[in-house]
DNA sequence: ATATATCATGTTTTT
DNA sequence: CATGATATAT
């Protein structure tokens, strides 16, 4: 077996760690210790490509590491080096991440290397959390008090929501999401709201597009808040008005490393590129064939582009891949090689294995017959003496979770799912951080507005919008508006002693505040509200689940200094403690599973439509499924011994059931290193016995199947409507089936593979209501019945 | 103001 | 199908 050398963590360098104590020089005295011609033990166990990727450290360098070629080691090992060998102390080198989870590993590794030093680096950190640490320092040159607040999706949607409500635009016609997402992708892309380019502000709003951005950005700064994308444009906007400011940066960091840089976006890279102007020594590392991020923004330009950015900037590849075996690699680099536009690289392995097992790919009749197969496959494979622990489930979409989750309770068998909401995005989570918020920082609208009527208490939506009135009338917080409504006979009576109460309670929450722990005011503010008696109250369900993460919250403030620490910290670290329990079999979506392994590796629901997703191919045409195929290399590069893939023949799609079109990434796997699983599977592969459920193609020849051709003509006219502009005369366009032409008549006699004929009852767009003779009503799409 | 019915909608996700 | 958001009734 093949074990990955930099899956374990590296054990500390013997004779190093006693040397280099703690303090900020501790890089140069180690240094010291260990010069005099010998060598550096850390180096030992790189191999020459690693070596030399750690080793050339002065000016720009684009290190491509594939999959399992220890990527992560190279970049602490640098960061190792550069601080043994005394070039730079650990406050001196920028390291950035994408991920907290990333940044917290990459610390630890080095502490690893080099001891405690590594406690020092304090511009060790994801993108977020560096930029937010320049702009607290430079608040006042972005017009920002430096206690900001930092807003995420959830508020940034409902402040979007207002600004579309305030400037008297119909919020069913541009939905505050479609707003919020327009500003992320510009935000993500640097441009500032006179930078927009005139044909995207004009598709939103009827041309108003920009000036809600403006709006946006007028309303953030009143709050005193920004929002993620800020966290980057804002200290752009800074080192670009400022050089001083940005030649005290420059000179401040050394060197600066970037990991997963496929995944930066335009504003990500526009940052790095002004710090890295001065002395050059930017190393990024990144593979462009695990860029899985475009739709959220992420440029594979940036990674394409370095070596014209940063001229004569040393490329070294890591090709030697230490984690998976023979077979594996070839799938995935055959896969992989259906993409255009790569650098190129090819992973190979040096160990000879013998017995090792080809993919296998099996296919069932519907998705739970996949759960279950899957299920009976990981217990053949645990009574073989396999731990849990080493296999996981990678599916495209979170929906696919489920049938596995059902299944696996039935059988007993322990699993663990990543992904889904996250702690700290839960309702219950966020109506408590609201209350503290408010208690913290009065003028938080965002944060008042949410718990105002939280529980019920009589604070409708007129009481909520005459507050709002108020407030922008006179130029006011939400809060200082309440107070003052109180006053007058505007408000009901009832609504009014009501809002009194609360107004009064924040008071006396805020004045024991330095009174008394945060923790002991978090449980009587909680307790007070009537927050918890509420869920107490709640018959569902997830109630007792939710009062249990309220006290989860509590014991998680615990950690933090003071009320506003911890509120600080948990805007940018919305991650939950990943508990590590027993022994568990994983189940997460391919974009989870980025950056991890296992033994085995179970890849459901590749079917045409799910994997590559409908959607991507349809909005990105072929970029789209150039990153679906990217994710299917993420996937199998995952595995270190075996891969099962597998298709259902049909799947429950927004609850009808289709008929499914085998994915046409099975068709880019090697034929040598797959096996194909005849025994109750279905699909007939290579001819094999055709039973009545055959309607699945060979291998060979799934180009002429309908279904694929189907797909094709999917994918020329998605391409087709995503090239063409969006808009016509400032209008958006439906992306609906207008172009749908009805091909089915009322009374039609059509076939459908699974409910047999039938008779058409109505039509709907692309949706038909048919009467089979067997199967009775249904409702199926008109691409999955054939006029007979 | 709130409880209930109806309707649209439906990837991937960090910070 | 299942969830969330909005319209309607109480």
């Amino acid at each position: 077996m093949i074990r990955s050398t930099d899956g374990s963590a590296m054990p500390a360098i013997t004779g190093f760690e006693e040397t280099s104590a703690p303090g900020p020089r501790a890089g140069g005295i180690a240094a010291r210790a260990l010069g005099g011609g010998r060598p550096s033990p850390y180096l030992d166990k790189l191999n020459p490509e690693q070596r030399r990727a750690v080793e050339t450290v002065d000016g720009p360098v684009l290190v491509l590491a594939g999959a399992g070629t220890g990527k992560t080691r190279v970049l602490t090992t640098r960061i190792a080096h550069i601080l043994a060998t005394g070039r730079a102390r650990p406050g001196e080198i920028l390291a950035v991440t994408f991920t907290n989870k990333a940044a917290r590993e990459m610390k630890e590794r080095i502490s690893g290397l080099v001891g405690p030093s590594a406690e020092g680096m304090a511009w060790l950190g994801t993108f977020h959390a560096i930029g937010t640490r320049i702009l607290r320092r430079h608040a006042e040159l972005s017009g920002l008090r430096s206690d900001f607040t930092i807003l995420d999706a959830d508020d940034q949607i409902r402040l979007c929501k207002q600004i579309i409500q305030a400037e008297g635009l119909d919020d069913k016609r541009w939905p505050a999401r479609q707003m919020h997402s327009l500003i992320d992708g510009w935000k993500n892309r640097g441009l500032t709201p006179d930078a927009v380019p005139l044909g995207e502000a004009r598709a939103f709003a009827n041309g108003r597009g920009a000036d809600l951005y403006k709006a946006y950005q007028e309303r953030l700064r009143v709050l005193n808040a920004v929002d993620f994308g800020d966290l980057l444009m804002e200290p752009i906007h800074i080192f670009r008005s400022h050089p001083d400011v940005l030649a005290s940066y420059q000179e401040r960091f050394r060197y600066m490393l970037v990991d997963e840089y496929q995944d930066t976006n335009v504003a990500q890279y526009l940052w790095l590129r002004l710090l890295a102007q001065g002395n050059r020594n930017l190393c990024v590392v990144g593979d462009d064939d695990q860029s899985i991020y475009g739709w959220r923004g992420a440029e594979v330009d940036n990674i394409l582009r370095f070596e014209q950015d940063f001229p004569g900037a040393a490329v070294i590849r890591l090709e030697r891949n230490y984690r998976s075996t023979g077979p594996i690699l070839a799938a995935a680099s055959h896969l992989i090689g259906h993409n255009e536009g790569r650098l190129g690289k090819t992973l190979f392995t040096e160990h000879e294995d013998h017995d090792a097992e080809k993919l296998t790919v099996a296919s069932a009749w519907d998705s739970e017959e996949e759960a279950r197969a899957i299920g009976e496959e990981i217990e053949s494979l645990q009574r073989k003496g396999k731990s849990l622990d080493e296999m996981a489930i990678l599916v495209r979409a979170s929906f696919q979770m489920r049938e596995f989750e059902d299944r696996f309770v039935t059988l007993g068998l322990p699993y663990r799912v990543i992904g889904g909401p996250r702690f700290y995005e839960r309702r219950e989570i966020r109506d408590a951080l609201a209350y503290f918020r408010v208690i913290v920082q009065p003028a938080d609208d965002l944060a008042f507005e949410r718990i105002i009527n939280t529980p019920k208490r009589a604070i409708g939506e007129v009481a909520v919008k005459t507050l709002h009135d108020t407030a922008r009338a006179r130029q006011i917080p939400l809060f200082q508006a309440a107070i003052e409504l109180t006053q007058t006979e505007e408000l009901k009576p009832k609504t009014r002693t009501a809002l009194k109460d609360l107004l009064a309670s924040f008071g006396r929450w805020r004045s024991e505040l330095d009174r008394l722990t945060h923790t002991e005011l978090a449980e009587i503010v909680l307790d007070e509200s009537g927050y918890t008696e509420m869920w107490r109250m709640d018959r569902s369900a997830d109630a007792p689940g939710r009062l249990e993460n309220l006290k989860e919250l509590v014991r998680a403030m615990d950690d933090f200094e003071s009320m506003a620490s911890f509120l600080e910290h948990i805007s940018l670290v919305m991650d939950t403690e990943n508990d590590a329990g027993s022994e568990a079999v994983t189940i997460m979506t391919l974009h989870a599973a980025k950056g991890l392994e296992f033994d085995t590796v179970f890849l459901p629901g590749w079917e045409e439509g799910l994997f590559p997703h409908q959607r991507a191919v349809d909005e990105s045409g072929q970029a789209g499924l150039e990153e679906e195929r990217r994710l299917a290399y993420v996937g199998l590069t995952r595995a270190r011994q075996r891969i099962f893939v597998w298709f259902a023949v049909n799947r429950r799609v927004h609850g009808m059931w289709q008929s499914t079109v085998p994915s046409r990434f099975l068709d880019e796997l090697p034929e040598a290193h797959v096996e194909v699983r005849e025994q109750g599977g279905y699909g007939g592969y290579g001819g094999y016995g055709e039973s009545r459920f055959d309607r699945v193609e060979p291998f060979s020849s799934t180009y002429s199947t309908p279904g694929w051709e189907r797909a094709q003509r999917r994918k020329a006219g998605g391409a087709q409507r995503s090239r063409e502009p969006m808009t016509i005369e400032g209008e958006l366009v439906a992306k609906s089936v207008a172009d749908h032409e009805p091909a089915f008549a009322i009374g039609a006699r059509v076939f459908h593979q699974k409910f047999g004929n039938g008779t058409v009852s109505a039509v709907e767009g692309n949706k038909l209501t048919v009467d089979f003779d067997k199967a009775g009503r249904k409702r199926v799409l008109d691409s999955f019945v054939q006029k007979t």
